[in-house]
DNA sequence: CTGTTAGCGCGTTCAT
DNA sequence: ATGAACGCGCTAACAG
């Protein structure tokens, strides 16, 4: 790979010719500009961006870390975000920490040392973060993004989910139901499925209704359909499901088709974070929708500006932004007779590989 | 931020010992390795990366680029090859080109200008890639993912499209199935949807039909529904439709239940990739599965090994991975009796606000 | 307009 | 076992 020095060589000038050329940072003479881009042209020469780094003490690189890459909120918001970087001139390494707050730290102390130049982050829980600590130790600018925030000027980009979470159970309660389920997918491991269990739970009490606990569900490589068994079999079954997020929903409208009950008639079902395929199946799915791509857009921005100290109006404050109720047909009005659901079907995985071609 | 040289101040000893001390590269003595443990501590020092990478012309990161991470097929391969990444000690930076050649190129300069020691990449078409031509003229370790090698001696992890979508249309023609179209998202912008286009024709051809022309539908913001139409209520209107991808599959699925058409009673769809939440939904989606995340996991084996070099018995060939046919109900058999299909609803788009809370 | 030089953080060679 | 010194690629301050 050629450097400046090679460029210089060949261009019968110094390296900071060269340097000046390239950032255009100074005049040029015209015969010495030509003999420099015949130079760079002939070598193929890129500046470094490491020995930049070093100079300047800044690399014009984000970080993010997410808890998966597989959930469509985040590959979203995880786009926003790299889209808002790259209008800046800004670039982007992506870390994973599925839901381990230990590969959360682990992800942090990587771009620490990979000296980004600020860090954006959805943690498990924003409350008892070690990367967070971390973060805060190195006096890393940094954004939670739909985490709440853990301290009063912790940047964070998020949406009101008690506000939200309690909107949809009054929507639920509006149509007559009046045993609702909340189903959590990863309860311990996000602050928002608590946050949501807490805005239901208390649109309930408001109705009068004692909230039921939490169903956590803890399906990756199986259906939920066993997991469910206990709650659907019941003769005091709930007429409707409130998944703490869309995927969940989608796999449960999945079990409840295998064992024979229809949605919403027999049981309706809603979501939390308004994915794109909750609106391409029938029925589309009912669910509290955030805006991800926005979100990740404006937790880059607000990132950004605490990299560049830019004065705000508001500066360390939780960024809430709005979210909307999809009214989609997974939600139907409570039915007037309610009997227990039981398989119909053998219940079988989801990676049933039935023929190899 | 502390440097080495803060550290070595502190405990009293030259930069080299604490620079062999952090690298464990050589036997220390008791007395100075706890006052470097101490002054670590500390300052909180950390290595800089940036400068480890400096001096040792390798930035153990590696490049990749998909088209969008939105699409689950590619965030699954993304994940696979992310981790394998992190296994190896090399850290990941990953870029998106929304199936624009341009932005691409633009990607794979920025990787070289970030010193990537090796990329990955699925690009729109390996045959007339402006950012496959800069990885070569720049000498960085390449893999394609997805795409077909298009060159002998090209790295490549991908799975026999051709064969795939073959073994797929024998699979509907078995059905009884007659007419059957095929349906591309990106035509254009994808060679692999070409190459299943091509499996697709000549199983067709064997079959003695003719096979019509793709239909390119390029649905982003809206539903496909009015870009079918022509299709659907043709008189002759095909029994099944074969889909270049599963997202695609879905949305055409979506479209067919709100024209009032039933699948598979009177329409057959199969796609292609086996996202998981094609096994979600009722009825489950026929398609033909590449495994994504072990395709991003190969992707960066064969790449750290064109890294460093290590010799294997067969350099630079195009890895096949082997696809599965999933039997899903969304391919029935042929109907008896076939009439147009029209619509039952009006059309509507997919991001309806219906209400905002 | 151009060249010289220092130094960013680090690993390493060569002494000791 | 330890330290001094160089150089990786680059930019900026200074000198001309």
């Amino acid at each position: 790979m050629a450097n400046i020095k090679d460029v210089a060589d060949l261009a019968r000038c110094s390296i900071a010719t060269v340097s000046r050329y390239v950032n255009g940072a100074a005049p040029i003479s015209v015969e010495a500009r030509a003999r420099i881009e015949a130079a760079i042209f002939q070598t193929g020469y890129r500046p470094s961006e490491i020995g930049r780094s070093l100079k300047r003490q800044a690399t014009r690189t984000l970080g993010i870390v997410v808890p998966s890459l597989t959930n469509p909120v985040f590959a979203l918001s995880v786009s926003g975000f790299q889209l808002a970087a790259r209008l800046a001139g800004y670039h982007v390494l992506i870390a994973t920490s599925d839901y381990d707050p230990a590969i959360e730290a682990a992800a942090v102390e990587t771009f620490l040392g990979q000296s980004v130049d600020g860090l954006a982050l959805t943690v498990c829980d924003s409350f008892s973060s070690p990367a967070l600590a971390t973060i805060d130790a190195a006096g890393k600018p940094n954004v939670l993004l739909f985490n709440p925030a853990d301290q009063p000027d912790r940047l964070a980009v998020t949406v009101d989910n008690i506000a939200a979470a309690r909107a949809m159970t009054e929507t639920i309660l509006s149509r007559g139901h009046r045993r609702v389920a909340f189903l959590a997918g990863q309860f311990a491991a996000s602050d928002r499925s608590r946050l949501r269990y807490r805005g239901y739970a208390a649109a309930l009490a408001q109705a009068g209704l004692k909230p039921p606990l939490p169903l956590e569900l803890d399906f990756l490589d199986t259906t939920p359909d066993a997991a469910l068994l206990p709650l659907l079999s019941d003769d005091n079954r709930p007429t409707a499901l409130f998944c703490s997020n869309d995927v969940l929903a989608l796999g449960v409208i999945g079990a409840l088709k295998r064992f024979g009950a229809r949605v919403p008639d027999d049981m309706s079902v809603v979501g939390f974070d308004g994915i794109d395929l909750g609106q391409m199946v029938e029925p589309t799915l009912c669910t509290v929708a955030q805006p991800a791509r926005a979100m990740g857009e404006r937790a880059c921005e607000q990132l950004l500006n605490a990299i560049r100290n830019t004065p705000v109006d508001d500066p360390g404050a939780e960024h809430f932004l709005d979210f909307e109720i999809h009214h989609g047909g997974s939600l139907g009005p409570a039915p007037l007779i309610v009997g227990p659901i039981r398989p119909v079907k053998q219940l079988h995985p989801y990676n049933n590989k039935q023929e190899t071609a």
